[in-house]
RNA sequence: GCUCGGGUGGUGGAACGGUAGACACGAAGGACUUAAAAUCCUUUGGCCCUUUAUCGGCUGUGCGGGUUCAAGUCCCGCUCCGAGCACCA
């Protein structure tokens, strides 16, 4: 009977919808197992084959589990706010609610047809009001909140408010935007107003005047992670700097739990490098320089231990303290110098860095040696880091070398021997001279001594400085979700919970409206019942992935994020299957997102995700058409040489093993239709390329088109047949018939002829090893996420079994459990044909027994230093000196030892014999 | 520049320090067939020598060294490709 992959892959699916097989409920009788894939943004193109290369690794892990004995959640949702949606609607005026319904469903049939064993019951879309309800209220906890530094937690506004209303700052430490001052006395003698705007500096989410990422192409503010190299991510439009008052999210406060926190994940290095290179700490001493005239000010410096080679310092053009610093004599200058750079977009800043700066006329003393400096203003200097203003060792710093080499500044070098002629010495390493009381110390060591030094005589303290910034929170768009906040005399609010959600209005337009302001300044009535005026801007795309597996825990819950029984119960992600690109957006927003639930006990978890794995990129596979230059004729790919011809992309769905189907491409575009073609034994060769995957490219491969030819189990197979998981690798449809020549013959051991046939004999010695080998290989492999090895496994056993036709059902019941998680479909179907009545999902996976695996005999390859020459065949159990003695009696050692003597005899029992002789 | 990955046949890729190239694709040959498709069988890293045949030899995992009885695997140096970060003081 032939393998009808489409009648039974529909069977299945309808009968796992219609049994609800893959609903799961808490059940305290079982371990839980929590496995999430990063849910999709929907977008108009639909999937590609590389899209659920991810989705099938999980849900093979999934099913496994499950086979296992585990609880499993397993489910799905959609990411479904963003800007292509809104951009289409900007274009075509229809509602991005509409579009994004449309590419759900699309989504959707493409996932169903792969035979995922997703709970849809708990789906989620982060635009339905029902789930953005609770982004709304994370933020609102945010707004009521501020980080304490001390407890080192998310601690409520409203005792920071009895702090203030008792001490001031006093005591305070906490995380703020800025460092202010004030006594009990003075808080409370302060207006409603005033109050709201110092909180503001303290709240997690805050409103400030910052400078941001502004996109004019997309009419919106971006965060650092949705900006690179100066130009936006989607859509790689140009990005200025820019100061608004913006929501952020103090991300920043949490900078040292979330690098802590990466020690005791699994995921990649990589992946946790990426991100400890995002919140980039650096330990250093704040230094406190003063000028002549009595300006104070603080610099960071990671290198204390170079204090005595400063020869100068610098300001960032946007410091404060350029104003102070500058003075009447180059104040023209400075201007000058202020202006030129303000025009400089970041990008431009990053492209050409030549060398640029301006002296303001005042000289600082090095609170150390006591001498003079002189003060410049430099954009190399960045005002977002440390404190905008550096101390400069031109010797050993090689952005401070470059000025000090243009402007004609002393250079003293501070290590012995290092050559700065040329270029400075960068590396932490060497013995300190020209440095007073450092003198003869290594730099590790004089670091620490200068810090002490700097601590004893007050002049600074030690401190640690992250790269990490806030998260910019607020978007000028309409597709996202609206905050709950309205402003009264001119101060921002939050709704009250009962409120919310919140939900999205209407607006004529998706445009900003004529006065500038974003979209939602066009909805009608967008006010509180009061009449106060709610916020006009939109959350970003963030916003909605950061707690979303949360609320698969218990996703139809209306008076809470997650019930605390549903979180006791699935605690925490135990796999997450995702790309790399989310590494320093999603990956750090709901790391923080969750330490805040945690800090204020909303979750038990302060780590989201325990365990993560990246599945690699799917590349294309191009193929070319050679069109010889001026013509419309086509030359085969081997003879092309002998023409001058123009490689043309051809699509690779009229491709075959590199043949081209002529027919098809002469119909593919009508500049082709009278194509001629130079053929290589009757046939067109197409030449090929690694690629992108792109429509561009015409290498495209649509999963529903391989669905259809070959179906959705062999889909699954073949895409982790492919390669290792976590690798990048090219889609070439051509491999294909392997894995489903694989399927059919297992079909086959089934059948005589059209008649099923099982038989119910004991199974052979070998037929068991063989067995219980792929098991035990199986496992394994799946425990490692090296499925494309057990793939292998698979096929090795078929063929083993193939040699005898085996169709024994003690064979073929277990071996269809264990393909189950891999090929659920036709595993479903064997499972039943050999007499079962449940799925077999709900089956057990077999252990493998060693006493099938044992073997009376080893096959001992004879070496020859190092040089394997011919095996032997001896007994298990055999001794190491019978082995040795054996190996050495038989003839055909006398012939590779050519009479000489071996020196020593290595037996590694079980593995390998070493004759080793002087040649 | 710094930090991570990674270089193995025509292709995708296997290989606890122990017979490199499993498994699969492609290719070549053969069987079946009027023919094709499908299916099945054999061969398949390269180079030699073969006529004793599937017997044998040399060589081979980016390059150069080293450790080891034994190295794709460990160590040192280099090179190329990919990714991340980057005037971050």
């Amino acid at each position: 009977m032939d393998y009808n992959f489409r009648e039974i892959e529909q069977k299945w699916q309808r009968y796992w919808t219609g049994n609800k097989t893959y609903k799961v409920e808490i059940d305290p009788s079982k371990p839980k197992f929590y496995v999430l894939d990063m849910f999709p943004y929907p977008s108009g193109a639909g999937l590609h084959v590389g899209h659920p290369l991810g989705y099938i690794a999980s849900d093979i892990y999934s099913r496994y589990k499950r086979l296992q004995g585990f609880n499993v959640l397993h489910p799905m949702g959609y990411d479904a706010y963003g800007l292509p949606a809104e951009q289409y609607a900007i274009q075509t005026g229809q509602h991005p609610a509409v579009t994004t319904q449309k590419n759900i469903t699309r989504y959707r049939e493409q996932l169903d047809k792969i035979g995922f064993s997703y709970d849809w019951d708990r789906e989620i879309r982060t635009c339905d009001p029902d789930y953005y309800k609770w982004t709304q209220w994370a933020f609102i906890k945010m707004f009521e909140h501020y980080y304490n530094n001390v407890t080192n937690k998310a601690e409520p506004i409203a005792e920071l408010v009895k702090i203030f209303e008792t001490s001031g700052t006093k005591n305070l430490d906490a995380a703020c935007t800025e460092e202010l001052n004030f006594s009990a006395e003075e808080w409370i003698a302060k207006s409603e107003k005033e109050q709201q705007e110092i909180l503001l500096n303290y709240r997690i989410a805050y409103l400030a005047d910052l400078k941001v990422n502004w996109c004019p192409a997309l009419g919106t503010v971006l965060a650092n992670d949705e900006v690179s190299e100066g130009l936006s991510i989607r859509g790689g439009h140009p990005v200025e700097q820019k100061v608004m008052r913006q929501w952020s999210l103090r991300v920043s406060a949490y900078a040292q739990r979330l690098l802590d926190g990466l020690d005791k994940i699994d995921w990649s290095e990589s992946l946790k490098e990426t991100q400890r290179n995002w919140i980039g700490r650096s330990e250093g001493a704040e230094m406190k320089f003063e000028t002549k005239s009595g300006v104070s000010f603080e610099v960071f410096t990671t290198r204390p231990d170079t204090i005595f080679g400063v020869t100068f310092m610098v300001l960032a053009p946007e410091s404060e303290l350029v104003d102070d610093c500058t003075t009447p004599e180059q104040a023209d200058a400075v201007k000058k110098y202020i202006e030129a750079t303000k025009k400089r977009t970041e990008r431009e800043r990053m492209i050409d860095r030549e060398v640029t700066g301006v002296f303001s006329g005042s000289y600082a003393i090095n609170p150390v040696t006591g001498t003079e400096i002189p003060i410049w203003i430099s954009d190399y200097v960045l005002a977002g880091y440390g404190t905008g203003a550096i101390m400069a060792v031109p010797a050993h710093d090689s952005r401070d070398y470059a000025f000090a080499k243009h402007f004609n500044l002393p250079i003293i070098p501070l290590i012995e021997g290092a050559d700065i002629s040329e270029e400075s010495f960068d590396a932490k390493e060497g013995i300190m001279i020209n440095s007073g009381f450092l003198n003869g110390l290594s730099v590790p060591e004089a670091i620490a001594k200068a810090k002490e030094h700097i601590e004893e005589k007050g002049i600074g303290k030690v401190r640690v400085n992250y790269r990490l910034r806030d998260a910019i929170f607020s978007r000028q768009r309409y597709w996202g979700e609206p905050f709950p906040v309205y402003y009264k005399n001119g101060m921002p609010y939050v709704l009250d919970e009962s409120k919310l959600p919140l939900e999205l209005p209407e607006v004529d337009k998706y445009l900003p409206t004529e006065t500038g302001e974003p979209p939602l300044g066009r909805a009608n009535d967008w006010e509180t019942d009061d009449g106060y005026k709610l916020e006009l801007n939109t959350m970003p795309g963030f916003a909605g992935s950061s707690a979303y597996y949360l609320r698969y825990m218990d996703p139809k819950n209306d008076t809470a994020l997650v019930s605390k029984e549903a979180n006791a119960y699935w605690q925490d992600v135990d796999l997450y299957v995702g790309g790399t690109e989310h590494a320093t957006g999603h990956l750090i927003y709901s790391r923080f997102w969750n330490k805040f639930l945690f800090d204020l006990g909303f979750v038990v978890k302060d780590e989201p995700f325990k365990k993560l794995i990246n599945q690699g990129m799917i590349q294309g596979r191009s193929n070319f058409v050679y069109r010889i230059q001026g013509t419309n004729t086509f030359v085969s790919l081997n003879l092309k040489d002998q023409y001058d011809v123009t490689p043309i992309h051809v699509d690779v769905n009229i491709v075959t093993n590199d043949i081209l189907d002529i027919e098809k491409f002469r119909n593919w575009n009508p500049e082709y239709k009278t194509a001629e073609f130079i053929l290589e034994d009757g046939k067109y060769v197409c030449g090929w390329a690694i690629e992108k995957m792109s429509k561009s490219m015409f290498n495209v491969v649509n999963p529903d088109d391989i669905i259809d030819n070959y179906g959705a189990d062999t889909l699954r197979l073949y895409e982790m047949f492919l390669g290792p998981l976590e690798q990048s690798k090219p889609w070439d449809t051509n491999g294909i018939d392997g894995v489903n020549r694989f399927l059919k013959r297992l079909w086959g051991l089934f059948f005589d002829g059209d008649k099923l046939n099982i038989s119910n004999e004991k199974p052979t010695a070998d037929e068991l090893k063989t067995l219980h080998k792929t098991i035990k290989k199986v496992s394994y492999d799946i425990e490692n996420f090296s499925y494309n090895t057990s793939v292998s496994a698979f096929m090795i056993c078929l063929n083993e079994l193939y040699e005898t036709k085996c169709n024994k059902k003690a064979i073929l019941e277990p071996l269809s459990i264990i393909l189950a998680p891999f090929a659920p479909h036709i595993a479903e179907e064997m499972y039943h044909l050999l007499g079962n009545t449940n799925s077999v999902c709900d089956a057990q996976w077999p252990q493998h027994k060693e006493e099938y695996l044992q073997e009376s005999s080893v096959t001992y390859p004879i070496s020859f230093n190092g040089k394997v020459r011919f095996t032997l065949e001896m007994p298990t159990d055999m001794s190491k000196e019978d082995v040795e003695k054996t190996a050495l009696v038989n003839e055909q050692t006398a012939k590779y030892l050519k009479g000489k003597t071996p020196k020593k005899v290595i037996v590694v029992p079980g593995k390998i014999v070493n004759i080793v002789f002087a040649p």
